[in-house]
DNA sequence: ACTAAACATGTAAATAGTTACATGTTGTAT
DNA sequence: ATACAACATGTAACTATTTACATGTTTAGT
């Protein structure tokens, strides 16, 4: 699938930046739905400019550190528009730890589900809390008139997203706990 | 994390069964949150033996066909409870290439992500309609007054959970279509 | 001046997961 | 009888991802 390559792709679209940048993309609001580990991100780069999809420049911070940064080539900005437009099935597994648990519930006691739906529930109010205010703090900045042209539309339609997956997770839980009473 | 090894102690507490039932398993509701291919599950079955938490019996099918008829042991009962207690943290990233593409969403035209979008909208129905299907025949084989002791209490859960999560997205996707105009 | 957090880049080793290769049996429908 | 789908079990090679190892610089605050 090669995933990671057009998530760098599309990073480097939106502007010029260094590996590190890339991983710190990643955990912002992107993070909810793609990320890597600056491990995976490094290798991952080179494989790219080997390939000609991007290249970089090495730039001069401060007194003597070198860091790269990569922009997209031609080839790489073809391939980026080339998978955007990519019409792909919707994969089947979204892994979720809790709901293998929640399969197996008959090998638990009430008390014990009750407590692990419990805990559930309190972390992903926790979540969505810090979701909300990251939602929050895009509005301030860029005010809540988003649309298709805003430069932060993707930003906004992902926090979007990920605000109600929080939202129907908590309202299955609180469901859940009510029908074991 | 060996997530797969307590998937798989979870599915032999319900009942004996074979590696291909166990990919089986990842067929149905269970596999809209975890699932493994049977080239995956086969040494995983290997590895949990000798670590001592499952066992087999030969058992000869038909003429001459040997299946391994696999069975927890009491060590592997023992993990398996520690596991289901366990309260682990919620993780950040559950990938989603599809919110990954809708992150990049302004190197498109207008009218490429509404393609984009309503091919979506269409894949995400139509699994909808999937599960809602299987639900029927799930409330009809056992009844739809599902509590805490039903023996597919675990199924109707899970179920129930991927089904909001379609619902859900469904309704982001439309919410969104229609900010595109 | 010092210190801690953030910036910056890599590699190595291990685990997890997918795709491809490989083989054979059994049950059901025609 | 025969053919096809489902049952059944494995390994090999590759790709993806995580954790750990490894090092050094810059910036902001005290």
């Amino acid at each position: 699938m090669r995933v990671l390559k057009y998530a760098i792709l599309g990073l480097l679209e939106q502007e010029k930046q260094t590996g590190y940048d890339i991983a710190a993309a990643f955990k912002g609001a992107l993070g909810q739905f793609w990320s890597a580990k600056h491990s995976q991100i490094y290798p991952e780069l080179k494989k790219l400019v080997a390939e000609g999809l991007i290249e970089f420049e090495t730039v001069i911070q401060g007194e003597k550190l070198e860091k790269k940064l990569y922009s997209l080539t031609v080839t790489g900005e073809a391939e980026l528009k080339e998978w955007m437009q990519r019409l792909e099935a919707v994969d089947v597994s979204h892994k979720d730890e809790f709901m293998l648990k929640t399969f197996f519930i008959s090998s638990m006691k009430k008390e014990e589900a009750k407590e692990l739906f419990s805990n559930q529930l309190v972390s992903r109010k926790r979540k969505l809390d810090e979701l909300m205010r990251t939602l929050a703090e895009l509005e301030t900045e860029f005010g809540s008139n988003m649309h298709f042209s805003s430069s932060e539309f993707g930003h906004y339609l992902v926090l979007t997203r990920a605000i109600e997956r929080e939202k129907g997770y908590i309202q299955w839980l609180e469901h859940s706990l009510q029908f074991m009473e």
